[in-house]
DNA sequence: GTCTATAAGAGGATAGAC
DNA sequence: GTCTATCCTCTTATAGAC
């Protein structure tokens, strides 16, 4: 709080007359963040490319930016107050989880898109919610690592797994090279590391 | 701290003597888990099946058990560190970083250990780090969810990874029916929900 | 609604006898 | 090595004038 107040540049009494309480103020903060993830983060990334696969991968390249920018500390918000107050605040866990749906349902959007490039029997739900897991799990291994490195492997393994996925919507024909192709746009987030 | 000595039932000055501030109390705990991963958790994993792919969804399942014993809460200790503590505690971050190495180098044995069951051009390091990711990605979910249903959903998803990677594996015959067969781990893991 | 000053309490750590 | 008592700082929150 007294972090915020000098930040800020605001007086105890002024903040407390809007948040009585610490907790009220993150209430107000996840509330932003849950209206911002559009205009700030999904927007910008579909300006950026029409193909719906592409996206995701555009959005994970993004977060990766972040990483790099800030040398990869602070990490992603919602995951952190998740792994730190969902047990004892629960208005903070409804709020992050509401958080972590708003992004998951905006990248199944994409994967509803990609319509017959996925395999029917997937589930665009959870391949959105494993989406989530690779951002999620390489943002703690690369901070854990104070490198970028595990989260760009949790994003080839992931780019793999969408080679798979695209190679058996298409028929799996019984020519294809064991190895699978890799797109333009996985190469080039390769090429950044 | 307080909390500590009291469950204890310790005097300050005795746990002072021996770790001379909270950190330092820290880093020993982390140095004990580092110590108890493989009797406490692999050793016991290893002994359930010779399968070593087998092996992979039977810890996760060993830590799904253990997130319906805490009602979803609670989470995976190392992981909370890394996300609290890594940016400002160099020594917390490395012995967060040295837990996550031993974890995925356990699992990359096992995938070593799957030979030609996997593909060859598949990094078995990678792979093990992306069972982390889904560990880590599902627990963190399912504790802002308050239910095991995200979990749920990440083994699932890299449970259909690795029935491509084998398929791919066995050089992907022409006349493999599109939907990836199950193993029966997998389904038994399922029926649980 | 905003200002300054301060209350109230938790938390980590220490002193010094034994 | 362990005991009790306590210091001291940081932090959240409030009081009351303006």
């Amino acid at each position: 709080m007294a972090t915020i107040l000098r930040e800020a540049d605001v007086n105890s009494g002024s903040l407390y007359h809007f948040f009585p309480t610490k907790e009220s103020l993150l209430i107000g903060v996840l509330e932003r963040y849950q209206r911002l993830l559009r205009p700030i983060v999904m927007d910008p990334v579909e300006k950026v490319t029409d193909d719906p696969i592409g996206r995701v991968f555009v959005l994970l390249d993004w977060y990766r930016s972040g990483m790099l920018r800030a040398q990869c500390k602070l990490g992603c918000p919602i995951g952190n107050l998740a792994l730190e107050l969902a047990d004892n605040h629960p208005d903070v866990r409804r709020l992050a989880d509401a958080n972590f749906i708003g992004w998951t349902e905006a990248v199944k959007q994409w994967l509803i898109d990609a319509g017959d490039r996925l395999p029917s029997h997937i589930n665009r739900g959870e391949l959105a919610q494993m989406v989530l897991n690779t951002m999620e799990g390489g943002i703690m291994q690369s901070r854990a690592r104070g490198e970028v490195a595990p989260f760009d492997a949790a994003v080839r393994q992931l780019r793999h797994y969408f080679d798979y996925l695209e190679r058996d919507a298409k028929g799996a024909p019984p020519d294809a090279t064991r190895q699978p192709k890799r797109s333009n746009r996985s190469r080039r987030s390769r090429r950044r590391t």
